[in-house]
DNA sequence: CGAAAGGCTCTTTTT
DNA sequence: GAGCCTTTCG
């Protein structure tokens, strides 16, 4: 094997330096994950260093899968003792390992988002406020926030300024402790506990350290702060640290993921190497110049040269449709033509979109045309009721003292423990400070205990309550024996989970899903009872999106911009180009967030190889209301001479083509029945109420330039739907 | 006391 | 349009 052929220069050099910190910085399709895994086969096959001293950091655990496979090929079965995984992966390992150390219970389960949420309101509410008040998603986000800037609850309290800040700081401090209670860690406890571990033992930090002689971290633009301390931590004995990113394709800041990162990476290891990668191989000329025009226009960033010697390839069509239906509708339709053209087949393509709910109206459409599409819904597969009670039950065996999965199994099948019942269980746990399983225990065995302690339940719950109990603790006392799957099987035969699922509502389709989760746990079969359901539990938890995104299959992707990250397509969709949506509203007050939205839009246009349609409608609804938007203000970032507005894409008028207008064209000429002058109240569907600034009349149409609260915005007078007000 | 039906709010992205 | 919460009915 030559690990070296055809790579270029550049590639070479962030291959070969192995000795100290590197520093790559690689543009979209410049090869970097080839560069990564050969730079991993070569430590292995011609410096001699054997992959168990090797930690390789991903993005996703399909990242990392695809990377184990192709070091496969080029290295061999030896490749098996790398350690590789995402951050969280590799620290719910390490913790399950060593965390005794830091009082992390090696049994301890994962909570997901959801999980996290639930727990979260009630420790909202156990510390006195009122979810209503406090939403749970905002607080969570804020914890999540300390977390990962590593601050407990203490140090938060310390720093805390604002009276939100303060309501945060004790849910915060009462939220650990449930978890703590419940035996369980959220996602940010799996890396903030992790580097208390390693800080505050420097024996078992001295043994990883010893242990890994190379570290790499891919997409290093999107760490957080508590990651790079890890990797600090981890390579602080041999320095081998080398990590690969993009600053231009950072979208997770939301998730603190720090750009700072690279910054301090330069500094703390003065003296890293830095590679440039910015031949793209992918891309068309036109293509890869949209792309760099519409980064360009971020303020807080370093410029690079990204070149291409691939061919000039066509303009980017930029598309309007009338409707987010007729938007949907071009996208198969176009794709359809592509496909009779016998140019591309389904696979080829791709349709990226802002927001998840935007899939809806693709999907029904492709449903409607009969054009095969695969829509990237990996976490959602877990988010599934049948799914999540399975689990449940699985997370309760290994560790029964997760309320959160106590409570979700207890009434399901349908026993006849309802809120009450369980708000009492729950109560009296709490005040004997006992978890809901240590009191049930008490309830069914202890007869001594003086009959005030305990809560009443009449004699038909009390029964219900110790056969639940008891059918828990029968499968607990198999456990032991059996592997994942047949503990698996058992579970489902003693909950009766099956006759309850299969006469429900889509009874047929939820029992597939069950099935389909049993094969996942064949997974495991081969592992010791306990080894395998834990880390059966742990991949579905730490599950990502992209997990489960399977690029054989041939059928047009649907997916989020944010998914599409590290994918690539030779047609690509972005649909919903507009203000509002691409840049999300969310974003408008903040302009570190609006160069992030342009970060993802640039993320999106880089996946394509050779065509690209940036498809924007003229209204779209959204939450029922049908609103009308205006195109985004990254289109108006592409030269002209880089668009086509019309013609080349339909070249053969297919019966499905809507009608497609350019828009910087007029696109419904509609007569003027409104006289604006300087002073006007007016309103807006989207912006409210404002007074005209400025009036300017444009061939048949006006420019109208109106402040409205907040934000002055210039509108085109036949397009704006402005009210005016007497 | 539990299950089903209607009313309310809020909509970004996800390990 | 969906999920969550509250109310109402059995």
């Amino acid at each position: 094997m030559d690990v070296f052929a055809s790579l270029n220069p550049p590639q070479r050099e962030a291959v070969e330096s192995i000795d100290g910190p590197v520093l790559i910085l690689a543009g979209p399709g410049s090869g970097k994950t080839r560069v990564i895994t050969h730079r991993v086969a070569y430590l292995v096959k011609l410096c001699g260093i054997n992959p168990y001293h090797i930690m390789a950091v991903t993005f996703t655990n399909k990242a990392a899968r695809e990377m184990e496979e192709r070091l496969n090929l080029l290295v061999g079965s030896s490749i098996k003792d790398l350690t590789l995984g995402t951050f969280h992966a590799i620290c719910a390992r390490i913790l399950r390992r060593d965390g005794e150390a830091v009082a992390v219970d090696s049994r301890f389960v994962i909570n997901d988002r959801s999980d996290q949420i639930s727990l979260i309101k009630r420790g909202i509410q156990e510390t006195g406020f009122d979810p209503k008040q406090y939403v749970p998603e905002a607080i969570a986000s804020a914890i999540s926030a300390a977390k990962s800037h590593m601050l407990d609850p203490m140090e938060y309290r310390e720093t805390s300024h604002s009276y939100f800040e303060e309501v945060v700081g004790r849910v915060y401090e009462h939220y650990q402790q449930l978890l703590k209670e419940s035996n369980s860690l959220d996602f940010d406890d799996l890396l903030m506990k992790t580097v208390q571990l390693f800080r505050k033992n420097p024996k078992v930090l001295s043994r990883y350290q010893s242990r890994y002689w190379h570290l790499l971290v891919d997409e290093f633009q999107d760490t957080n702060i508590v990651q790079y301390e890890l990797i600090k931590l981890l390579g602080s004995k041999y320095r081998n640290i080398c990590v690969v990113g993009d600053p231009d394709q950072s979208i997770y800041s939301w998730r603190f993921a720090d750009l700072r990162n690279i910054l301090s990476f330069e500094k703390d290891y003065p003296d890293t190497k830095l590679v440039l990668l910015e031949e793209n191989y992918r891309s068309t000329k036109m293509i890869l110049e949209t792309a760099s025009h519409i980064i360009s226009a971020n303020q807080q960033r370093k410029s690079k040269d990204l070149w291409t010697n691939n061919d000039t390839g066509e303009p980017v069509a930029v598309v309007e449709t009338y409707t987010e239906q007729e938007e949907a509708q071009f996208v198969v339709s176009e794709i359809e033509r592509l496909v009779d053209l016998g140019e591309y087949n389904h696979g080829d393509c791709a349709a990226m979109y802002r927001t998840n709910a935007q899939s809806r109206a693709l999907e029904e459409a492709f449903l409607r045309y009969g054009t095969p599409y695969k829509l990237v819904v990996g976490t959602r597969f877990y988010e599934r009721r049948e799914i999540k009670d399975i689990v449940a039950y699985l997370r309760l065996m290994q560790n029964p003292d997760d309320a959160i999965s106590l409570f979700r199994t207890i009434n399901v099948p349908q026993r006849g423990i309802g809120q009450q019942t369980q708000a009492k269980l729950s109560g009296w746990a709490k005040s004997i400070n006992a978890s809901p399983y240590q009191a049930l225990h008490l309830l069914a065995n202890s007869e001594t205990k003086e009959p005030t302690e305990k809560p009443y339940f009449n004699s038909r719950t009390s029964r219900i309550l110790t056969d639940y109990l008891k059918m828990v603790e029968d499968i607990i006392a198999r456990s032991s024996e059996l592997n994942t799957v047949e503990l698996f099987d058992l579970v489902i035969e003693r909950s009766g989970y099956k006759e309850y699922i299969l006469s429900g509502q889509d009874g047929e389709e939820r029992w597939d899903n069950v099935m389909e989760l049993r094969t996942v746990a064949q997974d495991y079969h081969y592992l010791n009872p306990s080894e395998g359901l834990a880390a059966f539990l742990d991949r579905v938890t730490l599950i990502s999106d992209v997990d489960g995104y399977d690029e054989s299959i041939p059928a047009v992707t649907l997916i989020t911009l944010h998914q599409a990250k590290g994918l690539e397509f030779p047609v690509v969709f972005i649909v919903g180009m507009e203000e509002g949506l691409l840049p999300h509203i969310r974003s408008f007050d903040d302009p570190a967030q609006m160069e992030e939205e342009r970060r993802l839009c640039y993320v999106g246009i880089t996946r394509a190889k050779e065509k690209v349609y940036l498809v924007h409608a003229f209204r779209r609804n959204l939450m029922g209301r049908s609103m009308v938007g205006q195109p985004s203000r990254f289109l108006s970032d592409i030269p002209s001479y880089q668009t086509a507005t019309s013609g080349w894409w339909q070249e053969e008028e297919s019966p499905l083509t809507p009608s497609i207008h350019s828009w910087n064209k007029v696109l419904v000429p509609q007569p003027i029945e409104m006289e604006l002058k300087v002073g006007d109240h007016v309103h807006h569907s989207q912006f409210g109420d404002g007074i005209v600034v400025s009036y300017q009349p444009v061939n048949n149409d006006a420019e109208v330039v109106v402040a409205f609260n907040g934000a002055v915005k210039k509108l085109l007078l036949s397009f704006a739907c402005l009210e005016k007000l007497e």
